[in-house]
DNA sequence: TTGTAAGCGTTATCAG
DNA sequence: CTGATAACGCTTACAA
């Protein structure tokens, strides 16, 4: 009777008093079932069960000054990187019991400054921040941080912030340099517009390539939406005839394909498209685009187990950069 | 100096005496501006940037019972039309001051029954509930529920819970018939495999448009997934020669595209294909995927801002059901 | 208009 | 091993 009704919000008292034994008791077998007799251990779980009690996390986090939640800041989450990394997250997080709090900041700066004043008031234990294009801004932001934070996808340079990601320079230093192997020589860069970011390493790493063989490097930024994108390419393809383009993103290799198969140019036979990500799309692009594979489940996921250690003090929070592999996946829009 | 100091946590009794007040004024200033004085409040909000001063939310939470937290329940977030949707609920999420505390089931039961609990444990104020492949069971599950819930891109066949939705019946009886005025007799709908979800909706408009006209309704029903329905698709479309496909997502009219025009089949002159959902994978398919828009990051926005009615009472707890208006989108692989 | 004080539902520190 | 009791940081009557 007491059971499921729906406004009896049942509290630890109401446990206390069915099982006999004090509120701390009941705490106790909560949190330290081993310092409670068996039998009065036992007792009390029945009255748990029999009055449906939940204990109030807010109450817990209050009086124990831990939310366990973390926050989850990202820029957008309908990029397919981002929408898959959070599944990774947010199954570690179920796994350690984390709640988890999304924040999305769509890119602008303002409502990132907002987050975060937002996610500390929410007390939470930390933080997983994606932001592919990071300013100096925001690493003086998460300096200041007094929970920790962990980059996902991205690197700091400086080495101070956890990261997890793949080492995006080595990453298109060997997708360039198998082309270079294969006798190409004239290979463009695709890259993006944006003052900083994760894109700067992966151009170091094609130019770092191109440069090794002596060859001269190339690149071109432009936009990462497809309504600007694909008239670009088909502007671009007009005059320049490049043996093989490198894409920052699947995305943008895909609408590549797309723009320069509707202007008669035969992929691979006559331009040989790399992407990077392997998303769906990579897949569903007709010719398949080879793409570099980042594993980005596990980057979220490997970000939120690292981000329970830092939580637990079980990690140094600086130097922890982690590294994952990388895969070069080859499909039909190469040779 | 007290200002950014890492540690030094700052509470409502710092700001209270930093502006010679009792700390229920500073609660004053903070909930209920208008009932302090102009000078006093302006003291104290002059303290509360001096400090720093951020309300700790957890305390908050559990003093006036409510979290302005609502939870965000979704099944999977790397599908495209969730990761959308996601975008509009946080985006007025943001606007009303609500955090979203995000629940990823995998589309398990049991994930799904603990996430039930976990988010009342949580003390949420309100539940935002996407699931295409809702039972009997879940929505028993949601009618227990002692806090508002919102269905998203779902509805209750019973209208009573709330939820905001385009008329699946609708769209899919639109969308037969419109080839059906063109003269096509031969209409196939792929669906998918699964219990009772809203394709069973898509599959009723479907069969009426063609009652009524005469024909012979026609379905089959595949996995949602790529590796198997590719192989499928070029296995079905040996024998079978309809003139019309239309499918129940974009994902599976496009994967369907891929794999009869690697079957030497031509789209749109030997079989024409509509998807559903308008995701950038239309687009990007080749040819173009026509389709049904549903407007995805609409249907998340207004779930939010109705969610934000209930949990105000501003709204009747039954019969809100909104219905979206849908499009259909034409695109090159239909006539 | 402002202050006092009693909670909110837990955890955690003491004694016993 | 268990029970009182004081926090935790805030909201909210009720008094002043």
């Amino acid at each position: 009777m007491l059971t499921n009704l729906k406004d009896s919000k049942v509290t630890i008292y109401d446990v206390a008093s069915e099982a006999n034994v004090s509120l701390a008791t009941v705490s106790r077998v909560l949190n330290y079932p081993e310092k409670v007799k068996p039998e009065t251990r036992e007792r009390v779980l029945e009255a748990i069960n029999r009055l449906g009690y939940r204990p109030n996390a807010i109450a817990r986090g209050l009086a124990s000054r831990k939310s366990t939640t973390v926050a989850l800041i990202v820029p957008d989450v309908s990029r397919a990187s981002v929408a898959e990394m959070i599944n990774g997250v947010t199954d570690i997080a179920r796994k350690y019991d984390y709640t988890v709090i999304l924040k999305v900041t769509n890119a602008e700066q303002a409502i990132e400054d907002d987050v975060w004043q937002e996610v500390y008031a929410s007390q939470v234990d930390g933080i997983i921040y994606l932001n592919d294009e990071l300013t100096e801004q925001n690493i003086e932001q998460i300096r200041k941080s007094d929970v920790p934070v962990v980059l996902c996808n991205t690197t700091d340079e400086n080495n101070v912030v956890p990261s997890v990601s793949i080492d995006f320079e080595a990453a298109f230093y060997n997708g360039t340099k198998s082309f270079i192997e294969k006798g190409r020589k004239d290979i463009l860069l695709v890259s993006t517009r944006s003052a900083f970011s994760v894109n700067a390493l992966k151009e170091r790493g094609y130019v770092k390539a191109i440069e090794e063989a002596g060859l001269k490097s190339n690149i071109v930024r432009t936009s990462g939406r497809l309504a600007v994108n694909y008239p670009f390419f088909q502007e671009y393809f007009k005059d320049n005839h490049p043996e093989v383009v490198i894409a920052v993103r699947d995305s943008i290799g895909a609408s590549l394909i797309n723009a320069v198969s509707d202007l008669g140019i035969k992929i691979p036979e006559e331009l040989e498209v790399l992407g990077f990500q392997n998303t769906k799309i990579s897949k569903m692009s007709r010719p398949t685009l080879s793409t570099i594979d980042n594993p980005i489940y596990d980057i979220g996921a490997v970000s939120m187990r690292l981000l329970t250690k830092l939580m637990n003090d079980e990690e140094e929070v600086e130097n922890v950069n982690v590294i994952l592999p990388h895969d070069i996946i080859w499909r039909n829009s190469t040779k």
